[in-house]
DNA sequence: CTTGACTCTATACTCCGGTACAGGGTTCAT
DNA sequence: ATGAACCCTGTACCGGAGTATAGAGTCAAG
């Protein structure tokens, strides 16, 4: 398979494939006299895995180690929970931290008296009263 | 003032105050006969006006959009309180994709069983089994 | 009057995850 | 054997929000 094929099958950019490649989560592929990659069915599955690492929140770096502690052999997948666990955690902390935002939005909203002095409305409440979330 | 000074009690660094001026978020200030810019108080409240805005999740766009309508007068209050209810709406958006992320991941860890194959543990049950969040 | 801290502009670089282009070579069906 | 569609490398660019560096000029205290 070309790398056009294994692209749209993943459902990906070309680019993007050759940007995996070089930033070392996807294995390289075989090449052809011309110089054009081979790919096998397996490097459809690999854009898989990592777009949908992706799409739960892990960085490629992580999803960069996840990859090679699998190389590791099995004795890492207490290495791999705890890469998961790790990002669950920030995952949370990230949750948190918006959800003070939000709510320090709306308070501001909810309270504007809209005094007419620097910075107004909204926001003189918001950045006065709540300046420390 | 020097810029120098600005920057220390507004708590940023030199360089990001020139930035804010480039991005029209800061007022050009007056200039002494050698170049150097001249503050006055001002100026360090509207960088923490930008740096609290900031910390409410708006970009540093949205918070020139938010200034900018102040120059207009009072007549843009709505304006101001609609840029505040997308910024909120958007961080609730993020906030519920989030909260997807984490429970995918969770779920993921707790049903673990690792079978020994591609692409490994947690991630089996997690990419196979969550594929569609 | 010199020295060290400060400032000026312009440019480049960082992270993150791509995306786009230029200027070539290849493949394949017609 | 030719033209469209594909592929190659290398490089530059995007957005977002800065941070760093180079090379020059300035300010103030000793």
């Amino acid at each position: 398979m070309r790398i056009g094929e294994v692209a749209a099958q993943a459902q990906v950019n070309v680019q993007t494939v050759r940007l995996y490649e070089r930033l070392e989560l996807l294995a390289k592929p075989a090449r052809r006299a011309s110089g054009y990659r081979e790919y096998t069915d397996e490097a459809v599955l690999s854009i898989r895995f990592i777009r949908q690492a992706k799409n739960l929140g892990f960085t490629l770096n992580e999803i960069k180690s996840l990859l090679d502690m699998r190389k590791q052999g099995s004795h890492s997948i207490a290495d791999m929970r705890a890469v998961a666990t790790a990002r669950m955690n920030a995952i949370d902390e990230k949750i948190r931290q918006l959800q003070k935002m939000r709510n320090a939005i709306d308070k501001g909203l909810r309270n504007c008296k809209c005094p007419e002095q620097f910075p107004a409305c909204v926001f003189v409440e918001l950045f006065e009263k709540f300046e420390k979330l």
